[in-house]
DNA sequence: CATCGTGTAATTGTATCCAATTATACGATA
DNA sequence: TATCGTATAATTGGATACAATTACACGATG
């Protein structure tokens, strides 16, 4: 059980987090703009933290700011989502093969329990959620914390295509069956077990991606 | 000839672009608080922008704010600048094997033409801003932006010790020799050549770096 | 009818002011 | 004397108010 954060966070942080969400749900379209006054009017406070937080998302990627125009979503081209998933690619490869030698029983149980978690998940942003959990747990005895900021950054702008376009059934068996084969690999320090599973999760994830970028770029 | 930028930006966006210059040149010591109010009558603007301008900085990693309590710089750890140089080994390699083959007459010119700029360089920020423009000119045929953005954030928390350490003659003769090479490399469409000259110029920088953080953490 | 100014409304960027929190000085107490 | 508690100052977070810029409606003009 986590002792809860005591609370100390800023209002911009909250509405950031809020906001991601909200993108990640399809709340504005390609292009929309957010305005800032609306935001504001909506959660109950004033513009300097909608300010913050929409500066705190651009910097993640998930939207772009306009000089005196504006805050819109970002829309990745299926050539970034490419080179995203490239990326993810080298870096989480990297990840995973620090972070195999040093996974012991007790985080091998974590990551069961987390999968176990995660295949309860009722709506989308938990399965997400559980998603992110998952492979951040897998990673994490590579202590490397700054690949790991790294891998959250690269998955922040592609998640929402995920979110909005799978549902908790779509490819679920075969997505279940590489994270277990992830813990199984884990268990027994099989690296190239894992660079090889690892691969094809990631190309699965990417061509699910790709279709729900087309799609909603249709839409 | 570059046409200027219709000077259409932000004091925020000024001012974190003046910060981190004088993040860069060693202006604040290790945990040292910036003062919103200072730098605002400093800068003859209020601290909404000041405020604006160090949660950007904060987003690149360059400090990091602590709620009411204030923004200190964020100093590196040896184990955090060498998982860089490991993170830049991965993102460089990828990004100069896929220029490498879109290289031509004109962008090799270029390169000199950037080398040779970069050598008569008479400041510090001067020297490690063309070091900057030339790895990016190498990189940029690949046309991967999100790698090219990665490279900059990965640069941009350790190049304060190339600047603070290093004059424009520290290993101005290797690192010189090493920028040839790759143009060489560039002309003829020799990855492997290009590959193994990167490693050993990202290599003798992580080795300078790593010594001018030492010398920087006791003085 | 299309296109170009012009003026107004809407929106963002910044300054000023207030509230919430933290740091510091100073005295009481063991 | 060292430590704790309290009052005050210093600082940040946020709200309100104003200035700068852009978007839009509308009419004039070819």
């Amino acid at each position: 059980m986590s002792i809860p954060p005591l609370a100390a966070t800023t209002t911009a942080a909250a509405l950031a987090t809020r906001l991601r969400q909200d993108i990640d749900q399809g709340r504005w379209q390609a292009g929309e703009l957010l305005r800032q006054e609306q935001l504001a009017s909506e959660f109950g406070v004033s513009r300097i933290p909608v300010r913050e937080a929409l500066a705190q998302l651009q910097s993640e990627g998930l939207l772009r700011i306009e000089h005196y125009r504006g805050a819109r979503v970002s829309w990745p081209t299926p050539a970034e989502i490419d080179e995203i998933f490239d990326l993810r690619h080298l870096v989480e490869s990297d990840l995973i093969a620090r972070a195999l030698p040093r996974h012991d029983e007790r985080s091998c149980r974590e990551l069961a329990r987390l999968q176990g978690q995660l295949e309860d998940a009722q709506d989308r942003l938990g399965w997400i959620g559980g998603d992110i959990a998952f492979h951040e747990a897998l990673y994490r005895p590579a202590e490397r914390p700054r690949s790991l900021a790294l891998y959250r950054q690269l998955r922040a702008p592609i998640d929402r295509f995920s979110v909005q376009q799978l549902g908790p059934e779509a490819r679920k068996q075969g997505w279940a069956e590489e994270h277990r084969q992830l813990i199984t690999a884990a268990a027994s320090g099989d690296v190239p077990a894992a660079l090889a599973t690892l691969a094809a999760h990631l190309d699965a994830t990417r061509m699910v991606v790709l279709a729900a970028c087309a799609d909603l770029g249709d839409g």
